[in-house]
Order: C-alpha cells, then structure tokens, then sequence
DNA sequence: CTTAGATTGTTATTATCTTAACATACGGCA
DNA sequence: TGCCGTATGTTAAGATAATAACAATCTAAG
C-alpha cells in the first residue's frame, strides 16, 4: 500500500515518536486509539497524524479509530526495524561507554558487535561481551564484517578519519556524535546528535522565555 | 538592533551551527567571509544566512561580508552565552556521568554545580570537585540554590517527578535525555534529547538510501 | 436491517520556511 | 576623489508543512 512519493523528512522524524506512544500504549493494555486521543497525548494535531499516516496510505478504519497493536507494526515495518542491526562503536570514553550500553538495551533491534579505541588502557576490555580492539583494527574488521551502524564518539580531531574508514568499509549509516559535519559521500545516511548545540538552543530560550 | 518579531524556531536551531563553523574560522584565523564563502561550509545557501542573521537586524556590510570575529559574539549575544549557566545533573548513572563531564568542558559558560542519584553506590563520590548527593536532597537544594538549567538523566520512569521538583524549585530549563515527553508548564524551556528516536530515524534512511 | 454517531482519508486553505532576485551601499583601486 | 565591483539587506516568489474542513464509510446499537 506504500505510496512511492518521497515522504517529507518531518513524517519520518515524528515516526519514532508515535512509536514510542504507542508501545506505551500497547503496555497498559489499550487495544484501540483515535487521532483525537492520540493528539491529546502526542501533543500534534489530529488533522497532521492522519495526515502523516497516509503518506503511506492510512492505517485506520473509519468510525473506529486505529488499532494500537498493528499501527504499531506498521510503523515498524517503515521505519526498518523488523531486523537485526550490527552496530560498531569506534571511541569507548564515557560517551562512547554510555551509547554502547544505550544501544545495547534493545537487543533484539540493536546488537553491539565491535568497539573500537585509541587507548591502551581501554583496549582489551571488555564491554558487553565484546573485547575493545585497537582502532586501526578498523579497516580490516570491516572487510571482513559487515556492519549495518558505525557510531563515532571519538573527539572531533579524529571524527573525520574514522568516518572516511567507516564509509569505506560500506558500513550502512553512520551515527555521529562528535560536534562537527561529516565531509560525506553524497546522501549517505547519517544522523548527528549534537549536544552542543542543544544545549546552546536551550540556553536560547531560558533567555527568550517570556516571549 | 534586535527586532521584536518572534524568531523562527528554525533560525534559532541554526545559530548554534552557525557559532560552531564561526569558532572554527576564528581558530584559524580567518577575519572576514562572506554569505557564499559560509554558504560552502556550512551547506545551507547564501540567501538563507542572509535572512537568518536578518532576523536579528544583520551583522555585515555591503561590499564586504560579514567579519568573523564580531558576528560570533552577535550569535553568542543572541544566545545568552555570555553569562555563565549553573547545572544540576539528575541521575549519575554512566549517561549522566558522560553529559556531566562534557558540559563542564565548557568551562566559562556551563557550570557543573551539583549532582544528584538515588544510588548509594554513588551517592557520596566525588565528580568533577563535585559531591554526588541523594536525589531526596534535590528539592532542598533548588530552594537554597539558584540553577539555570537541570539536566535528567535517570530512567524514564522517574523522569516526570524529577521534572516536578525541578520546576518546583524553579530552574530556567529542563535538559532532558529521558525518553519519554514531559508534562512541563506551558512555555517552560525544555531541550529533548531522544537518542532513540534519532537512531530509529537513521535506520529509516539506511533502509530508504537509494530513493 | 437500518440508522445514528463517530472517525477516517483526502482535499482545500493557511501558515511557515526557503530560495531567488535585485536595488542599495560599502570597500578598494586608479 | 570618483568609479567599479562586490556582497549585503530586503522584498518577492516558490516550496513545503501544518491546519482546517468535509464527504465517505465504518461501528455499533436497537
């Protein structure tokens, strides 16, 4: 039923947010939900989440609502995550350390496969059930496995180097959190979580508060 | 020479951006650039940078552009960093632990003054010349204390009541890593960090890359 | 089986954001 | 000092996104 017109990035980054609703809602055993109850609790109007789930022709029946349980799947289904991903962290400090164990918690999505240091101290170790390599271990790990996710929380001086590995090993995306942009190959899937920047945005508006 | 027009959220997402490639110009001693120089860096095009700092009343000269140096303190200006933030951090686990040492390399302008967890394995360690301190002291705290903005990085089930007794105790904003929506005062300043909704996203397009 | 009420899918409208265009003003050189 | 080229500030147009409106259709009750 996927229509194949491009769907506007602001639908997919909302996408993850009705998910997380509805597990909710799945958890304390709602079976069914309308776009007004959903507005009430999602905070977008109901005219856009009808609007978002047609872009993928519409999940609902008339007269009744949405049932949590398959929109739910549904939206799953869009977004990819029915399998298995191979993550790879490339950068083990405290950043690093918090995302794999993050990551990690949602196992049967997400499965840490390597990690990567610069450390001495660091390598060796073991996290998660996967012993930390050398980081110039990396070219040749990803020659010989594919990895679906490379995560880059190594300081913004080497982010650039590990990216250009990660690409070249034909990783699929590449999940940045270093504090600068990615010189990557044209379209390549990546997703930035900019800390700073947050923060300084935040800063923006406990001083614009009152307006 | 601020205008009193309401700034779009979506300039203000930019200033940080913006700020970043100006720290970096400045770095290397670039004086002077123009909207099209800028525009190459930092991929968004030169008509968009224009109107952007317009907003604001705009910070170059015809013939010229713009000059390093005195546009990054315009942003800096605009964003309020010219003061120094005090933070809290609410949950010390290794998340907590990581945001708190990257804010506090910003030395000047974010302060790690407290922080706080229920643990108490680690209530008591000492943080970045920081005592951890029980969670039930937090409330108390806030009253003796003024903090700009608290940080949430405990688990999602006691994010809301830690969000309470942080609007209670009246701190400027809520920089939250908790995944879940708040229920905030109307209009009080909130910067979400959903690592989780950010990487479901990114597999969308790891999946959707050819199209 | 029929009908009233509810709620979607979808089209139309409005708002917002982005890009383009261009006249205006400044810097720098002859 | 005057002129040319450059790059802004600003207005206009276009694209995208969000909201509103409503007809189509399903549920559920009697």
């Amino acid at each position: 039923m996927k229509k194949s017109v491009k769907v506007p990035a602001a639908v997919i980054r909302r996408l993850p947010h009705y998910l997380r609703i509805l597990e909710e809602l799945h958890g304390k055993g709602i079976e069914r939900i309308s776009s007004g109850e959903l507005s009430e609790r999602i905070g977008y109007t109901a005219s856009q989440i009808r609007q978002d789930f047609n872009h993928f022709g519409g999940f609902g029946q008339q007269g009744y609502g949405y049932n949590v349980e398959s929109l739910r799947e549904e939206i799953r289904g869009i977004l990819g995550l029915t399998r298995e991903y191979k993550i790879a962290v490339v950068g083990c400090g405290r950043l690093g350390h918090a995302i794999a164990y993050f990551t990690n918690s949602f196992e049967s999505t997400f499965v840490i496969t390597a990690i990567f240091d610069i450390s001495p101290e660091i390598i060796g170790e073991n996290i998660l059930g996967v012993e930390v390599q050398d980081v110039k271990a990396l070219p040749a790990y990803l020659k010989e496995n594919k990895i679906d996710i490379g995560v880059i929380t190594v300081p913004k001086e080497s982010a650039q180097e590990i990216a250009d590995i990660l690409t070249a090993g034909e990783v699929g995306g590449i999940w940045n959190f270093a504090p600068m942009d990615l010189d990557l190959p044209d379209g390549f899937p990546v997703y930035n979580v900019h800390l700073y920047d947050g923060l300084q945005s935040l800063v923006y508006y406990i001083n614009h508060a009152d307006e």
